[in-house]
Parts: structure tokens; C-alpha cells; sequence
DNA sequence: TTATTATTAGTAATTATTCCTATTAACTAA
DNA sequence: TTAGTTAATAGGAATAATTACTAATAATAA
């Protein structure tokens, strides 16, 4: 089955540069704000779109964090999250799951594990420190 | 600082019940559609309300897995999960992290680690045999 | 009991996301 | 180049999930 050819477009490209720099994990709403300065009629349907379609691709990630809405990621090799719940900070931890981990997993379930998503949550260094 | 006074309420022990008995995990939606069929006068502001509470209290947890809708989990010792792609399983897996694992991110980070949500997405053994 | 107020039912409002449609513009082949 | 084809867009309507609001109810304390 062929894939559908795809168009490069304007709007496609700033929203994947808007991603791939952004050093926050942002939401769509924040790309779109991000966006409008660059290109002031692109549409949030536009900039939903093409986050989905991104993401399909592997060029950019979705994240998922607990109590907050869809955020995305320009960073595509495999890392784990580091969620503060006291100022909301996001740090990417360039570490993974040993292989043997993963791999024992998968047999004890018998299943395919195509991927996995690890994030921790607690109190950052700075807020930690302005706490004591 | 004292913790407002809670009452017992047949409501926050049908909720309590349905997330604690389930073998999946349910969304907000699901327990309230089980929840009238014991209490059909039940709204469902008040199921929401309740599953806030029980997460808070640590009776019960809040899961949220890529692609879906916030779930909750009754199960509430440590544990990890599995989500197939294909048919939409959510697997406990009663396994977790190394402490020293987290204790060295922990230490990376200058940070304090109070809890992680680690989840395995893939297909499942059930929907692997089908396909082949 | 009676008083107090946490909790509720029911519904309105909000938020996040997706859908819809006429128009635009990226690509293709002449 | 230019014309034809259709993927992609802008803008707004629609939907889904969740939260806010309020008058009435019921759990607890005195």
C-alpha cells in the first residue's frame, strides 16, 4: 500500500522547526501561538494537523504527563521524562531502559514491545533548594 | 494544617468499589455507567469528584495512557503497565524499577523522585497469535 | 433532635480536540 | 511555463471530556 504522497508546505515546516527548538515540551496551543508570529493566518486545525502527522512520521514525539494535556517532543531518540510538581519543569533524561529489562517483559507476556514511556515525577533541584 | 473533614457517603464507596473491583481500567465514563446500575440517581460530577478524592487519598489511581482518555486503577502497590495497540488491553505488570535506578537519576538530577509511571506499548501475545 | 456544612444531582460552562467545507497552493506532466 | 489534479489550508462549527455552579440533601457533631 502506497503512502499518500505528502506536500511540503509552509506551515508544515515552521511547525516542526517550532518542535524540534523549542527547549519547553509544548502544547499544541503553545506551537500555535509560537506559529501565528511567523506565519499570522495559520489555523490551530492546521497546527493540530500537522503535529499529528509529524508525530506519525518520527520526526517529532508525543508526550503524555499526568494532569496535563498532550504536549510534544523535537527530541526522537529514546529518553524518559523528569516531571516537577512544583513549578511544572519538564528535563529530558538521555538514559534507557536496559535492554534485558525490556526484553524479559516481553517474554514473561509473551507480547511485542514496540516502545515505552517512562517518566518520574517529584520536586526539581531549584525547587527543592527555594523550599528549604 | 488540618484536612477538611470527610464524609462517608454511598456515593464515594460505590466509586471506590467499582475502580477497586475492575480488571480493566476503567474511565471516569465506564464507572459511572456501573455506578448506576447500583445508584441510579448518581451524577456523573459526582463520579469525577470522587475519583479526585480516592487518587488523592492514595485509595486509588489515576492512569493515563497515550492516545486515551485520563482511566483509574484500583490496584494501588507499585506496578507497571502494558497497552496493546491492537485490541487496547491495558496489562498490570507487578514488576518495578531498581530503587537504584531511581536513586541514581535521583542523584543526576539534585532532585527528589516521589513516584514514576513506567508503560509498555506494543501488541499484545492474543493479538500477536491472530495476526500470524 | 437540631444545627452545621460537606456532599450531591443536575445542568451550564469550559477546555481540548476534531470535523467540515470552500478555497488555496504544491506538485505533475505536457 | 502552464494547466490540471488534489493535498493542504483557514476558519469556524461540532464534539468529547472535564469542571464549575447552585439549590437541595444528608452525614456528622453537639
Amino acid at each position: 500500500m502506497p503512502s499518500t504522497p505528502r506536500r511540503s508546505t509552509k506551515q508544515r515546516s515552521i511547525v516542526l522547526e517550532i518542535v524540534a527548538r523549542a527547549k519547553t515540551h509544548p502544547t499544541a496551543e503553545e506551537v500555535f501561538t509560537i506559529a501565528r508570529k511567523k506565519l499570522p493566518e495559520i489555523s490551530l486545525a492546521t497546527v493540530y494537523r500537522n503535529l499529528h502527522l509529524l508525530a506519525e512520521e518520527g520526526k517529532i514525539r508525543e508526550v503524555q504527563f499526568e494532569g496535563s494535556t498532550l504536549r510534544y517532543d523535537g527530541m526522537t531518540m529514546e529518553h524518559e521524562h523528569f516531571c516537577c510538581r512544583s513549578c511544572g519543569v519538564v528535563e529530558d533524561l538521555p538514559v534507557s531502559l536496559p535492554a534485558a529489562t525490556v526484553a524479559s517483559i516481553q517474554s514473561q507476556l509473551g507480547a511485542i514491545i514496540e516502545r515505552y514511556s517512562l517518566d518520574y515525577y517529584g520536586v526539581c533541584q531549584r525547587c527543592k533548594e527555594s523550599a528549604a
